[in-house]
RNA sequence: GCCCGAGUAGCUCAGGGGUAGAGCGCUUCCUUGGUAAGGAAGAGGGCAUGGGUUCAAAUCCCAUCUCGGGCUCCA
């Protein structure tokens, strides 16, 4: 028999006939051979003791630690050492599947188990520690390759249903099972895998959960256990440490400690009351925005929470979005409902009178309150509530108008994430593409104009873009805008959608310059989306310490002693005349327990003031982040802080 | 909606079959102290709600409500 010849980086050899993967790499490569955790073949994905195959020249490749490849297969062998615990310790458990993850920042990998009695939180110290006594015995993983018939057979035999359910939808001929040695573990699995459970080496079980097989509700409820690995026992702590930091920012936490705003038992879930300091950061921003409508030429209109039921059965909310509406509520026996959506009051506005070509685009914006009926269990905080505030806006174009009115948007979205310290933002296109399970309203024409209207508006600003095929709203293109927040994790906020089909259903019109009837295309734009989301976003992007135009108490003036507190009243009180945020703290604490409280409550700037500052007139000036910046008058500490204010400055840096 | 867990003072939490505790916060008093917690005293809850077991229930059981973690990113 002939060698195999073998290529390695680069370099070429040959290993004899039934050498092992492992057996090659060691030829080219002592490191690579010893740290490996699987290799590649020709691309294809293999376990280093796998026998190498015969067919001509392979390129072989080593999946090493460090890489996402590797991270892959230690997580997914994790999940097996998981598996393989849990049957260890709860004999007839069926499994589900068990895959790495590899995108999700808050786990490494997953199993869905059930087993005989419920799992709970603390049960995972003792799994984790089975874990651990097994990945120090140095199980092997093994690879065996059988026939769909023989799968089924194990799999039957020992009481998998879940597992013969994939395994018929998943396979024809051929397909390979995994053993870990000396465990009751064996399954149905792609591979490749860690040689030997040795090689994990800093794992840690984080939660327990329940899931659907196959998300579907109808199905069995499974138990699903989350954990995370790394390569590493290092990289393992400062990822949890980075977890915990996290969790600090939770902005359900903030809001409580910064007093912003509460959802309360007694008056609902996922509706939210805000204080006053939630309050008038609200109305920053709001104030922002209008600034903004004003610039870029919207009108502002204000429409009811409620209307009539009739106009949700035009609108098709009837039919396709009534799980999410509260149900409907008569007054002398006509039937109304609370809005779901803004779109259908604003058409009214336009329905209103006729309207000509030359009155288009009209602009219609409103922050406007909706209610929607969402499932308990998906509530969350701000991020997912029953009642919330969309900065919703519904424009009325001409076709000729979608590539102008949306470029618009664009400009408009783009400002506004910047000014709230998103600095990465990325654009999601989304049309029709191969319209397979959907269907898609509207004429060719529209669509191909309408899509190309959007891509042009992109470009136009050299805004990259990612174009999603077929994820385009049944009524027409859009784009999404998304967000990544100041620890990684991206948030969809904007949309600006093009819609064929209200203009349809409620029979728009305008007068065309032939004077026939033509229909209007609408747009709804929306960039904070709810903004009780964006602000749960922003809070968490700056971890509460809000920029100095944002934050509820801009400066809190400090007396030493309170023979100095008429000064500080005094203080405080310009800084109010020239309308900034100011609390005195004329409390009898000694100046660090002030000073504690002040950054406890992210306060921007304090104003320390004794008898040397009320002698000289003056304020010694702290901020938040930088500490003691030394004395200056209080005309130029205002002077100052209203520029802060005025440019929506993101830090205090330019103070 | 479903699974697991949790609901004790405004907040964070301890306790646990014999009638409720700490720290922070709050009130009052003492202290007037220079850049992240000065001291003392006091007020405040009857342990989510409703049933049940028991001589006795925050404690055990059941139900309900609410909150938290989740609910197919290849086997």
């Amino acid at each position: 028999m002939s060698e195999i010849s073998v290529k390695y980086g680069g370099e070429s050899g040959s290993v004899p006939p039934g050498s092992s993967v492992l057996d090659a790499i060691k030829q080219f490569d002592r490191d690579a051979s010893k740290s490996a955790l699987a290799a590649k073949v020709n691309g294809e994905e293999f376990d280093l003791d796998r026998e190498l195959p015969m067919n001509g020249e392979l390129e072989i490749e080593a999946i090493v630690p460090g890489t996402r490849d590797g991270l892959e297969v230690l997580r997914h062998s994790t999940a097996h050492l998981l598996a393989a615990a849990v049957l260890d310790l709860y004999p007839g458990t069926k499994l589900g599947i068990g895959p790495a993850l590899l995108d999700d920042p808050r786990y490494g990998f997953f199993y869905d188990v059930i087993t005989p009695e419920p799992l709970s939180v603390d049960d995972l110290p003792k799994i984790e520690k089975r874990m651990q006594q097994m990945a120090k015995r140095n199980l092997k993983y093994r690879r065996e390759n059988v026939s769909k018939e023989k799968i089924l057979d194990i799999f039957e035999g020992r009481s998998e249903p879940l597992k013969c359910e994939l395994i018929d939808e998943k396979v024809e001929g051929d397909a390979s099972i995994y053993y870990i040695d000396d465990s009751p573990f064996i399954d149905f699995c792609l591979g490749p895998h860690v040689p030997h459970t040795g090689k994990l080496k800093a794992f840690k079980l984080l939660a327990i959960a329940g899931a659907y097989w196959k998300g579907d509700a109808e199905r069995e409820q499974m138990q699903r256990i989350y954990g995370t690995a790394f390569f590493s026992k290092e990289e393992l702590d400062a990822w949890l440490k980075q977890r915990e930091e996290a969790a600090k920012r939770d902005h359900r936490k903030l809001g409580q400690e910064l007093d912003l705003f509460s959802i309360q038992d007694d008056y609902g879930q996922g509706l939210i009351l805000w204080h006053p300091k939630g309050g008038i950061i609200r109305q920053e921003m709001e104030n922002y925005l209008k600034e903004k409508l004003r610039d870029f030429d919207y009108s502002f209109v204000h429409t009811p929470h409620i209307a009539k039921r009739d106009l949700w059965r035009i609108s098709g909310h009837e039919d396709n979005y009534a799980d999410s509406m509260y149900s409907p509520t008569s007054i002398e026996e006509v039937e109304y409902r609370l809005k779901p959506m803004n779109c259908p009051l604003h058409i009214g506005i336009y329905k209103s009178s006729m309207r000509s070509y030359r009155d288009l685009p009209q602009r219609y914006s409103e922050m406007g309150t909706v209610y929607r009926a969402e499932l308990s269990g998906t509530l969350h905080g701000l991020m997912r509530v029953r009642g919330f505030t969309v900065d919703d806006a519904h424009l009325f174009v001409r076709p000729d108008q979608v590539l102008k009115e949306v470029g618009d948007c664009l400009d408009f979205a783009i400002q506004v994430f910047e000014t709230f310290g998103f600095d990465k933002v990325s654009f999601e296109l989304s049309v029709r593409g191969e319209a397979e399970n959907k269907k898609f309203l509207g004429a060719d024409e529209d669509w191909e104009q309408a899509e190309a209207s959007l891509a042009a508006a992109l470009d136009e600003r050299n805004i990259g873009f990612e174009r999603i095929e077929g994820e385009a709203a049944f009524y027409g293109p859009k784009i999404d805008i998304k967000i990544e927040d100041a620890i990684g994790r991206t948030w969809q906020l904007g949309t600006i959608q093009v819609d064929f089909n209200l203009p349809e259903r409620f029979g728009l019109e305008y007068t065309g310059e032939d004077n026939q009837p033509h229909r209007p295309y609408m747009i709804h734009r929306a960039l904070f989306g709810s903004i009780e989301r964006f602000f749960g976003v922003m809070l968490e992007h700056f971890g509460g310490a809000l920029p100095f135009w944002l934050a509820p108490v801009q400066v809190a003036v400090l007396p030493i002693t309170d023979r100095v507190n008429d000064y500080a009243e005094s203080v405080a009180a310009k800084l109010k005349a020239a309308d900034l945020r100011v609390e005195a703290n004329l409390r009898s604490d000694k100046i660090g327990a002030k000073i504690r409280d002040a950054q406890l409550q992210k306060v921007p700037f304090m104003l320390v003031v004794g008898d040397q500052e009320l002698e000289a007139g003056i304020v010694a000036v702290r901020e938040r982040s930088k500490g003691d910046l030394g004395t200056m008058g209080v005309e130029e500490f205002i002077e100052r802080a209203r520029n802060l204010r005025d440019d929506r400055a993101i830090d205090n840096g330019s103070f």
